[in-house]
DNA sequence: CAGTATTGGGCATACGTATTCAAAAATGCG
DNA sequence: CGCATTTTTGAATACGTATGCCCAATACTG
């Protein structure tokens, strides 16, 4: 095939004008059923596309969403967080579903990417992916919003929104975890993970993990709370901190399953047992939690709800419809790590 | 802002034509420097950005890559299998180095993936990403042969090459393993991975196994090989049959990490140690294999590499310069579930 | 200073599709 | 069968950018 065929060749060949071939194959009403058949019939033949640039330049509209993780790099930078790597093939798939291309992008190789995509008609709204607040990019988004961009974001429901956010709800994920901790008998319970304004969400599970403690008449204690950021090794470096200040634990509750695993390793490590010694419940239940020894238990995010309901979102934002910001229930699923079931 | 500003706004503004705002903002050597100042600041002031669409259609090119899943959709469709989710990181950067945009689709969600992209004009190029042969998709590959698409596939290299592979060396990281396990005392090797036409990866692994036992004067033993697919699951199921063939083992070579991990549980389930009773060693090193228990030794496939590797090889096909296939190295991980470490 | 080379930039147009508007064809009705 | 509708189709054009071609202005040469 030397060049693709057009509309033009098409209509040549059935002996219509081109705006016909373009009415027929859009399935106008103001085309005979006859003549649709028969170019369509020649379509298939020629394996004629539509151009998809032409159409969009025609259309004002792409049919193609832009995803963006907005996240600083890991350490090593071609590295996605487990979670959202996780949480991109139900929006790949939603994507589909609803008839969107899907276009993917990370933010650290563009400086532009809060501009990149819809001003320069390569999609027709953004997907929004990180962990951590929005804080250094709040000029970025203000700039979206002043653009009339359409987006959506991954995060936590706080009052302050810049435009509709989709996330879980951390509150009653930490209020579960504890809640199952205390049910265990554990008394001592640490909490591993970062609850400045830094990270919302992580400061959302938090506040359950505290709710959870002052349920039964606790109060959380300080001594009892290290910072992690999202990393396996910041589990590690948590529980190493909890040791050397000397304090007594019997339970943690990491803000994330990557904290929950380095935790656990530097809990084996320093032979202290889990779930014997120290009872361990993570977050997120990406697909590593059931390989590890023991089995974690962790509260689960619905990644497959999160992707639908983010395209979901976007698409009916880009339609002009008013979107609310949703908060997706979790799950407590437990394994061993937490002691409720026999190793 | 009302509308997206055109270059025709920005010529009215610096007092030019649109075709010399164009070629300023292409970096023609055909306007001079100070006009070119002129039109870029204004150009920048208005948050001017290039209509892809538009630009894409008069170039007759996107500078845009496909991503495109062909493999048969795992149980819960939304997943993907980790090992090319892995590489999507890489891909992803290495496009963007070169100054593409990435497009992503999955096989099982269109009918039509073989001609969607590039006959439509989305992409330049696609980059297919699967496991297994792609005898069920031999007609579609030729199809993308005879429309003279652009395209790279990951995959082993063999000789009825359907267009450029990437691929690793799976024969050398087969035989790595084998003589690493050999070196370590074992004797009773099994192999778990299908070593049928269907995949022809782990029939490159199983050779190399195979290879490696004649080195030291053994024969594969077909009553050590149980098939398997690349699930957890059907490492479990490999090392049941094993057990259930009642016949002896000092030993597991897996064709994957997945199903080495699937053979390590149901080792332990059966109360077999790991690596006492049995050493284990996997291929691909995912993530999740330094978080098993024991620390899963394999050969790990260079997902960077490979990555950058498929895009480079894409893009110079889009180029028109001839590509060759390439074998990439892999390398022997030890870790724990080999017994080469203490635990 | 005349004449030629060079530079800068405008005009016209093409890329392929989709829609508006008007005309032609088909249909219905009395 | 003639006129009023309704249905179906075509002509013209717009979407925004990029480039070939050509002309004007400037620089250069002898």
């Amino acid at each position: 095939m030397a060049v693709k065929p057009t509309s033009f060749d098409i209509a040549q060949l059935a002996g219509v004008s081109q705006p016909t071939v373009s009415r027929a194959l859009r399935g106008s009403t103001a085309v005979s059923e006859s003549t649709r058949k028969r170019i369509e019939a020649i379509a298939q033949q020629l394996n004629y596309k539509v151009d998809k640039n032409a159409s969009s330049l025609r259309l004002r509209e792409t049919n193609t969403l832009a995803l963006l993780f907005y996240e600083d790099p890991l350490p090593d930078s071609s590295m996605i967080n487990p979670f959202f790597l996780a949480m991109l093939g139900s929006i790949v798939r939603a994507s589909a579903q609803r008839g969107y291309d899907l276009l993917i992008s990370m933010q650290q190789f563009s400086s532009d990417w809060h501009a990149e995509f819809e001003e320069s008609r390569k999609a027709d709204g953004i997907i929004l992916l990180g962990h951590g607040d929005f804080e250094p990019y709040r000029d970025k988004l203000d700039s979206l919003i002043a653009s009339d961009t359409h987006f959506v974001r991954w995060g936590h429901n706080s009052d302050d929104q810049l435009g509709p956010v989709v996330g879980s709800d951390n509150h009653m994920g930490g209020l579960t975890a504890t809640r199952h901790l205390l049910s265990l008998g554990r008394r001592r319970i640490a909490f591993v993970g970062d609850c400045s304004d830094h990270y919302p969400e992580l400061r959302g599970r938090y506040r359950g993990y505290a709710d959870g403690l002052r349920e039964v008449g606790f109060i959380a204690d300080p001594a009892l709370q290290v910072d992690a950021n999202l990393t396996e090794q910041s589990g590690r470096d948590g529980v190493a901190a909890l040791i050397a200040r000397g304090v007594e634990f019997d339970a943690i509750f990491a803000a994330s399953d990557l904290i929950a695993i380095g935790a656990m390793r530097e809990l084996e490590r320093i032979g202290r047992s889990v779930p014997h010694d120290v009872a361990v419940v993570g977050f997120d239940d990406i697909s590593a939690a059931s390989l590890t020894r023991p089995p974690l238990t962790t509260i689960q995010q619905d990644f497959t709800r999160a992707g639908e309901a983010l395209v979901a979102a976007l698409i009916d934002t880009i339609r002009g419809e008013t979107v609310r910001s949703i908060a997706l229930p979790t799950r407590l699923i437990v394994r061993q790590s937490c002691g409720a079931n026999p190793a």
